[in-house]
DNA sequence: TAGACGTGGAC
DNA sequence: TGTCCAAGTCT
């Protein structure tokens, strides 16, 4: 079995923090050390590209509205969800807000400095921990996200599944004795990611330019890291009607599960045997495991009372402030775009 | 512990 | 167009 840490830890935890100060990056999040700041760039980077948060101003649209847990902690839950629209993994924001409650109810308004009671926070599990107190505290946690588990299996070349409970645990020791060599726990941990993010990329990592190079083991990069979980994807249809009155849309906020708390049109009754009414728009996207087909169609002759979710009429001045998932959001603008065309070029 | 949870970028 | 994947956490 490879050793662990990797070989030459001092040494590659120094030229780490050399590349990191001339090559590391400057993103709003790093120009600051306001926890609050830090923690909302952790949750909404989680599973999610830097360049959707920034480029498309989630970041900065957020931290305007909510510039702290105590205005987060009081704003309203639609205002939220409406500021998250987009980033998908709502429950983040959802947990954003509870934390900020916990925060200003039991904290005093202040973060903790304390492992174990960051760790106990809602929707804070242990990088996100790790994260906030080394890089807004600077205290020596290490971490472990999807670029640091790549780095470090390719610099001991571990075949063991980085999601593995064998591979995490292997991947957090290495994580934590290479910082035992830091000179700034911040630095260390993000010089560490940054490499795996740019450099030691999943395609075609650019080894030539590594500043590790020198002391890694890799052999084949490309086949390294190993993962088990395999994904397999569930073809779904899903039917929807549109119905418009003088007093608006008819639309329904999904309840109990998935998106609950989002608007969606109405869904159409399940009518076997019976023909299905005029399709107005259909569209494909996928959620999780599933790839979904989904059909909007005209509203059902006499099915005011087929949705089963609690719905109202939400007039044309109201949709934009409301939350809807981003395909459904899509669906209702290309139908009503359809409206407008046919209002204005009757056939 | 395996499965659920969103969306868009990259190729 | 299809497939894989990206700063994870919760149950």
């Amino acid at each position: 079995m490879k050793s662990q840490p990797p070989d030459h830890a001092p040494e590659i935890a120094a030229a780490l923090d050399l590349w990191f100060q001339q090559h590391g990056k400057d993103y709003p999040w790093r120009q600051t050390t306001d926890p609050y700041a830090i923690l909302v760039s952790e949750m909404m980077l989680q599973q999610t590209q830097i360049t959707t948060v920034l480029s498309r101003g989630f970041y900065a649209r957020w931290m305007e509205r909510f510039p702290d847990f105590a205005t987060l902690a009081i704003a309203d839950e639609e205002s939220v969800l409406r500021t998250w629209e987009g980033l998908g993994y709502y429950r983040r924001a959802r947990f954003l807000q509870k934390l900020a409650l916990a925060i200003v109810g039991q904290h005093d308004g202040v973060f903790p400095r304390d492992l174990a009671t960051v760790r106990s926070l809602p929707g804070i599990g242990a990088y996100t921990a790790g994260a906030v107190l080394s890089f807004a505290f600077d205290q020596a946690e290490p971490i472990v996200d999807g670029n640091i588990a790549r780095v470090l299996s390719r610099v001991n070349n571990d075949p063991t599944p980085i999601d593995s409970t064998a591979g995490q645990k292997r991947l957090w020791a290495a994580a934590s004795q290479l910082l035992q060599h830091a000179k700034s726990p911040r630095r260390h941990n993000s010089a560490l990611m940054e490499l795996g993010q740019t450099l030691c990329r999943t395609a075609q990592p650019d080894c030539i330019r590594c500043p590790i190079k020198t002391w890694c083991r890799v052999e084949n990069p490309s086949q390294i890291p190993v993962k088990i979980k395999k994904i397999v994807l569930t073809e779904i249809t899903e039917r929807v009607f549109f119905h418009q009155t003088p007093a608006g849309i008819w639309l329904e906020q999904e309840q109990g599960n998935r998106r609950t708390g989002f608007w969606k049109l109405p869904a159409l009754a399940e009518t076997p045997s019976k023909s299905l009414p005029p399709v107005l728009h259909r569209s494909r996207y996928g959620i999780t495991r599933y790839k979904v087909t989904l059909w909007v169609h005209e509203k059902m002759p006499d099915n005011q009372d087929q949705s089963t979710g609690e719905g109202r009429y939400i007039s044309m001045a109201e949709l934009p402030t409301l939350p809807m998932a981003t395909p459904h959001r899509r669906a209702l603008n290309a139908v009503l775009t359809l409206q407008n065309f046919s209002l204005q070029d009757p056939p």
